[in-house]
DNA sequence: GCTTTAAAAAGTAACGT
DNA sequence: ACGTTACTTTCAAAAGC
């Protein structure tokens, strides 16, 4: 049987940074092409890059999200093009401006279907919720890593809230060890 | 110190019209709804417990009122649909929901989920069916659920589908849209969750 | 709490044809 | 009865209401 932790697949990565200058956003909308820039809608303008993938929110305090990148190297790189878009703004930019992932959402398959109701209560009520009539999945939020799983009927599940991808895999690890010993799994 | 006093009496006042307020909406939403008398007194309870908790800070006395009611009828094993208690409330849908899970977990509610088979005495009345096609929905629902087929599909879609399907085994045949209107789901939904059932069932017809 | 961004899971819904 | 699009849930950051 295939190892659970084999199919995980990193499926977006959140980080910020900033670099270390306020902006006039206003400007850089007209100059930055394909930028979105509605501050009464939200005060962050959005800018795209092609690839890697990404949607960056850039803020006139000078700190950036950059979201919807695969992987950890991908958000590096797709914050590295915004960089340098700037610096073609003749806009000054740190160097090496300090970039920390804040989430990591991940997919992953357990291979074997679910029984999400028996689950429920093996978990223990109190520490999942599961309200198929509002959403398909069950949620259950672990401890250590501090992360939150969906589960499915399917098998599949979604793990998010990881600053790690290392965090995934120790929850998956941790699902499985604990329906395995619910007798819940196969 | 007597503005004080009079303050204390001012928001004393308005906790209790708000508390009124709240046991009166309960009140109206479960005669609109035509659940028992039991079914009011736990919902106020619940409110009550909110209240105590101070669970309703940020969110709408009415939201908190009509989500108390919608577990209430799941504890007391007459679970009305998200869709049927927002027709009674003037809080949407998506609201009542979140509230609903909000003060579920923070109450330690431990809610089970709810088992299709506690919508179909209600559907099936509505829709004049025998206790032959009740005792076959319910069957239908007990196997396949047996199986897995449950997992993460509504309650109500599965109810509807179950009915659906008992009602033409039994000859009493009543169409996807009639089953549909009285469930609250779509065709889709029953067509496709009574594809599922009748597999499992090993029923061809 | 809300606003915006991205992404997966699976179910349900609302369109159009 | 299809197909497509879109909404539900989880997460985090940003600035400001």
């Amino acid at each position: 049987m295939t190892d659970p932790k084999e199919t995980i697949n990193i499926e977006n990565v959140v980080a910020s940074t900033g670099i270390g200058q306020e902006l006039d956003l206003q400007s850089v909308a007209m100059d930055l092409e394909g930028a979105d820039y509605d501050p009464e809608q939200f005060p962050g303008l959005v800018y795209r890059t092609q690839d890697p993938k990404s949607a960056a929110l850039i803020f006139r305090s000078g700190k950036i999200v950059c979201t919807g990148a695969k992987s950890t190297d991908d958000v590096h790189e797709s914050l590295h093009i915004v960089f340098d878009k700037l610096r073609d703004l003749s806009i000054q930019v740190e160097e090496e401006p300090e970039i920390v992932v804040q989430n990591i959402v991940t997919s992953a398959d357990l291979g074997r279907q679910l029984n999400l109701n028996a689950i429920a209560i093996g978990l223990g009520l109190e520490n999942i919720e599961y309200e198929p009539e509002q959403f398909p999945g069950l949620v259950y939020r672990l401890d250590e890593p501090e992360v939150v799983a969906l589960l499915f009927g399917s098998g599949k599940l979604v793990i998010t809230g990881g600053k790690q991808p290392e965090d995934a895999e120790h929850a998956v690890d941790k699902i499985v060890s604990r329906l395995e010993e619910l007798g819940l799994l196969e | 110190r007597l503005r004080k006093w009079q303050e204390r009496i001012r928001t004393k006042d308005a906790g209790e019209r708000n508390l009124q307020f709240a046991l009166s909406e309960i009140d109206r939403m479960a005669s609109a709804l035509g659940v028992p008398r039991s079914v009011r007194e736990v919902a106020s309870v619940i409110y009550r417990r909110a209240l105590k908790e101070d669970l309703i800070r940020g969110r709408s006395i009415e939201g908190v009122a009509t989500s108390a009611l919608y577990a209430s009828c799941r504890k007391e094993g007459i679970p009305r649909s998200l869709e049927e208690i927002s027709e009674v409330s003037r809080v949407e849908r998506k609201e009542i929901g979140r509230t609903y899970r909000y003060i579920s977990q923070e109450l330690g509610l431990e809610m089970k989920p709810v088992d299709p088979k506690k919508y179909v005495p209600r559907f099936c009345s509505e829709l004049e069916l025998s206790e032959e096609v009740q005792s076959k929905a319910n069957e239908i629902i007990e196997t396949t659920a047996e199986k897995g087929l449950l997992s993460g599909k509504s309650p109500t879609g599965y109810a509807a589908a179950a009915i659906y399907a008992a009602s033409l085994l039994c000859n009493e045949k009543k169409t996807q849209r009639e089953v549909a209107d009285v469930a609250q789901v779509t065709e889709v939904t029953i067509r496709n969750r009574y594809q599922e059932q009748i597999e499992a069932m090993g029923i061809h017809n």
